[in-house]
DNA sequence: ACATATATGATAATGATTATTAATGGAATA
DNA sequence: TATTCCATTAATAATCATTATCATATATGT
């Protein structure tokens, strides 16, 4: 399924949700699925401003948190490059962090759920979500 | 080997890198080293204010960053919650972190190693560090 | 005890995120 | 088409954990 197919069936299942699609949001959720690079808030919006000059940033977090409470990005907490978010792969899944280049990558998924329901097991938590964060220099930083 | 032990060799292996060990760094340590709850700094200022009254929360953040720094602290961000500190496993190892009381607990180690070359060799990285963190729900918050 | 470099404590600054609020605009109805 | 209503937007203020600043206090080697 390309990225247009992805997009509208998205925004139908949206509006049937009775979301509003208004342009700012529509922006906001073509780029993210136009992306595979984790965008932050700020990056958002500044590759939207020059199409829409009067967007605002605070619009920008909002729409990030409408999408995130129907589950459809994912957001990533860091405290200190700030919160990036994945509209493409919108559930939990293992991150590769580039720590000089800050690029963010996924590897190939691992079996994640052997993994929690060991954890589970050992722990008694019901486990509902998790972080799986990788930091190291990534094949172009290494050569530099 | 026990507390004391282990209190009273970080603090000789801190002079030996030429550290000041000042009653308030030997406070936070201590502090550090006795708990297994992950504190925040906030936590540990709190906690130590009755015994040092003027105490400043700058010098906790400042401290903990020297730890940090030496490696004696392992520091987990959190943008929600603010960052917690574990002093007895200074090394990145998994965590089972409780969302409704926020108790932070270790999981019996997973074979980690065996996870990091996984994703090393799929990605290209070079992995220098990784977070493995578990959300859900403790048994006891479980009940409620 | 002295000298001096470092640490402390009080407070201001920072910066990402969230809250506030007046103005705007879309959709349903008449 | 006009009207009303309610959600959304944009601008900006507020928040809050963390960091920076700097005058004063103190640990350490002599």
């Amino acid at each position: 399924m390309d990225i247009k197919e992805k997009l509208a069936k998205l925004v139908a299942s949206l509006k049937k949700e009775g979301v509003r699609i208004t342009p700012q949001r529509y922006a906001v959720i073509a780029f993210l699925l136009n992306t595979d690079s984790h965008p932050s808030a700020e990056e958002i919006y500044t590759g939207l401003l020059p199409q829409y000059p009067t967007l605002s940033l605070a619009t920008v977090y909002k729409t990030l948190h409408l999408l995130k409470s129907e589950q459809e990005v994912l957001e990533l907490e860091f405290s200190e490059m700030g919160n990036r978010y994945d509209g493409r792969k919108p559930w939990p899944h293992p991150h590769a962090i580039c720590t000089r280049c800050r690029k963010i990558i996924d590897p190939p998924m691992l079996d994640t759920a052997a993994i929690i329901e060991e954890v589970s097991k050992e722990t008694g938590f019901v486990i509902t979500n998790h972080r799986l964060d990788f930091f190291g220099l990534c094949a172009e930083c290494q050569k530099e």
